[in-house]
RNA sequence: GCCCAUGUAGCUCAGUCGGUAGAGCACUUCCUUGGUAAGGAAGAGGUCGUCGGUUCAAUUCCGACCGUGGGCUCCA
């Protein structure tokens, strides 16, 4: 006899049970023995801890979606025999399968494959898992032309190969997988696209289809309104339809335009910008749009990065268009002798910069070819570095809980302890960065993931991912030291002992850049933004001409009290008016008609709120104000 | 850059198995002076992404290119 721990409670059974049989639990999709994850067919002939894994678990939901991709790999297989198959993991949210086909798979293909793998579930066919011999699993895989798998296989270094087996249909997998195939009851093929097999772009391209998977048909229902939702919230539609900005296929890919009221809001976090920069300690710059050849060949950056960046010929010499702003900052700060009484330099730029972004890449405003920077670098001392770092983190959460971000996941960036090689700068450096940056985290109280090997190559970084409404991360704020430019550009400063030395260089950027942060914000607040950024803060609309004149009155006293206002004084009914204002998701609709007029008032209509009522035109002024000093 | 899909009026979309196109919304004019999310009528608006090929004839078939979308790769 054994004993078997679950939930702090202890029974004895017979040895040899599968952990399925003990557990009895229907929800339980696999189970934990000892802290190793197992087939709910896993045999316990020893005492252990045994809990049940959920598909509310990440545990669960992986398990899940792997063995669906699974059942969606075996009906391709019966669907189309001369496929071959590569690989089928779980993802964040749902799995894919890639496959090796001659033809090209349509929407059509995917409902075929869809119900073949309805009809592979409801025969609640066993998954089992075996170990079998190298040359067994190699035997079968020849036969079956497996090539994929084969190369696998080569890769594996056990001696007994685990693999997984449902129908005729066997996949070399460590799994762990579901006892069968009828737990899976709703899932949606989603998406054909292109993959290269293992992610090498030199290698073939292979077709994956993505997929995702529920326990329930409830589940799937509340995934797919999840997904309409973020697309009603997608900015690339929001964007131009409110009027912020466009794209023009004669203009260029990658190429925003701003139109009127995404200027407005470009203004705006502009001026607050600056505004709480030189607050912080910042001295504001520009910079040209395009410098000679030569800089770039010191900066590293001909060599680094030249095929992301445009050139252009000017008196046969070759110029670029710059695709950062640093080589810029750094003449500034190189056009004097620099003494450690100066230091820290802040040096920040809303910096417009070119990349070639291949073709592929682009998408709306969150990856464009042109775009402008919330860029600064900071030049300090070694003793100042972790001050500078802290105070950037702090100004980076400032900023970002201004705009309604509150939410964050940070991580922190190393180098890769195996391959220092690839990384410039010596081991102190690094050394002192990664633990200025350490330091920093934790006197603000940030929790955070460290990234081994997610490190540039120049130096260390944190970077913070917002979280948006709808709990998706975005990547914004970016703190990374530089431990590369400032020994290209040999730039020092005059220390305390009369010695020359190399200042340490902190390149970091908070909203990222403008385009994709109006993107992001237009995302999260699905286009209805505080009244601090609304382009248009309260429109004036009239119910008949008799109130016109009074109108334009009350336009006149908030155009005074800096308020952006609109106006509607269109021969149309009001609830024609009111529904268009709303699309447009203005937060204050000041209505007048004949009562409003005689009465001195206005009728408050407010963006999610509704009718409000009549009230006097100061009481709406200082509610507009309210909002705007709370960032509402 | 690669794979697949896609491109018809400002927007959302029909349609033409080859004979140069249609709706709703938006726009203009007129009627309606209407009280909280779309009142009525008329009008105007399209080189059917671009270029080329096949054809008596191409928006429709074929090809190339451009843009967009889903991915891959990339993201100093």
């Amino acid at each position: 006899m054994i004993k078997i721990t679950i939930d702090n409670n202890t029974k004895t059974v017979e040895p040899d049970k599968q952990v399925g049989e003990i557990l009895a639990d229907p929800k339980a999709l696999a189970a934990k023995v000892n802290g190793q994850i197992v087939d709910l067919s896993f045999e316990l002939n020893e005492d252990a801890e045994v809990s049940p894994i959920y598909f509310d678990s990440k545990e669960g939901k992986s398990i899940f979606w792997h063995s669906t991709s699974h059942l969606m790999a075996n009906a391709v297989k019966l669907l189309f025999p001369d496929v071959k198959l590569a690989i089928g993991p779980s993802i964040d949210e749902g799995f894919y399968y890639d496959f090796d086909l001659k033809q090209s798979l349509t929407d059509k293909d995917l409902e075929k494959i869809e119900l073949k793998m309805h009809e592979l579930a409801k025969k609640n066919l066993p998954v089992v898992h075996k170990f079998l011999s190298r040359k067994e699993v190699e035997n079968y895989f020849n036969e079956k032309g497996e090539s994929y798998k084969l190369e696998i296989l080569l890769e594996v270094p056990d001696e007994k190969i685990s693999v997984y087996e449902q129908d005729g249909f066997r996949d070399l997998c460590l799994g762990p997988h579901l006892p069968n195939t009828g737990l899976i009851k709703s899932f949606k093929l989603l998406s054909v696209a292109g993959a290269y097999w293992k992610g090498d772009e030199h290698n073939v391209m292979l077709q994956r289809i993505y997929g995702i998977s529920f326990p329930t048909k409830e589940e799937l229902d509340a995934y797919i309104a999840k997904v309409e939702d973020a697309k009603r919230r997608d900015h690339r539609k929001l964007g131009p339809q409110l009027g912020l900005f466009l794209f023009s296929e004669q203009l260029g890919p990658g190429l925003m335009l701003w139109t009127p009221k995404g200027a407005v809001m470009r203004r705006i976090i502009e001026d607050y910008w600056i505004n709480t920069h030189y607050k912080a300690g910042y001295q504001i710059i520009y910079t040209p749009h395009i410098a000679r050849g030569h800089l770039w060949e010191t900066s590293g950056h001909f060599s680094y990065y030249k095929e992301n960046m445009f050139t252009l010929m000017i008196e046969k010499e070759e110029y670029a268009l710059k695709p950062m702003n640093c080589p810029g900052h750094i003449l500034i700060y190189q056009s004097a002798v620099r003494s450690y009484r100066e230091l820290p330099i802040r040096y920040a730029e809303l910096g417009t910069v070119y990349r070639n972004e291949r073709s592929g890449v682009m998408h709306g405003a969150l990856r464009v070819r042109g775009f402008t920077q919330d860029d600064a670098h900071i030049f300090c001392t070694p003793e100042q570095i972790e001050d500078e770092i802290y105070l950037t983190l702090q100004l980076a959460l400032k900023i970002m809980s201004d705009f309604g971000f509150k939410d964050f996941n940070i991580d922190l960036s190393l180098r890769d302890p195996k391959h220092k090689d690839q990384y410039v700068g010596t081991d102190e450096q690094w050394e002192m960065g990664g633990r200025a940056l350490i330091k920093a985290l934790e006197k603000s109280g940030l929790s955070y993931t460290t990234r081994e090997g997610e490190a540039t190559f120049y130096a260390p970084k944190i970077d913070i991912k917002l979280l948006d409404s709808l709990g998706r991360e975005w990547q914004c704020p970016t703190i990374q030291f530089d431990f590369n430019l400032p020994a290209r550009f040999n730039i020092h400063y005059m220390g305390a002992d009369g010695k020359h030395h190399t200042p340490f260089m902190i390149h970091r950027a908070i909203l990222g850049a403008l385009e994709r942060f109006l993107g992001i914000l237009i995302e999260h607040y699905a286009g209805a933004f505080p009244v601090w950024l609304s382009p248009v803060q309260a429109t004036v609309m009239t119910i008949t001409e008799q109130e016109i004149e009074y109108a334009k009155k009350v336009i006149e006293q908030l155009k005074t009290e800096n308020i952006r206002v609109a106006e509607d004084f269109r021969n149309e009914k009001i609830s024609y008016k009111i529904g268009e204002a709303e699309r447009e998701k203005i937060p204050y609709i000041l209505i007048i008609g004949k009562r409003e007029k005689e009465n001195n008032q206005i009728a408050l209509r407010k963006r999610h709120q509704g009718n409000l009522g009549n009230t006097s035109l100061e009481s709406v002024v200082e509610s507009i104000k309210d909002d705007i000093n709370h960032r509402r």
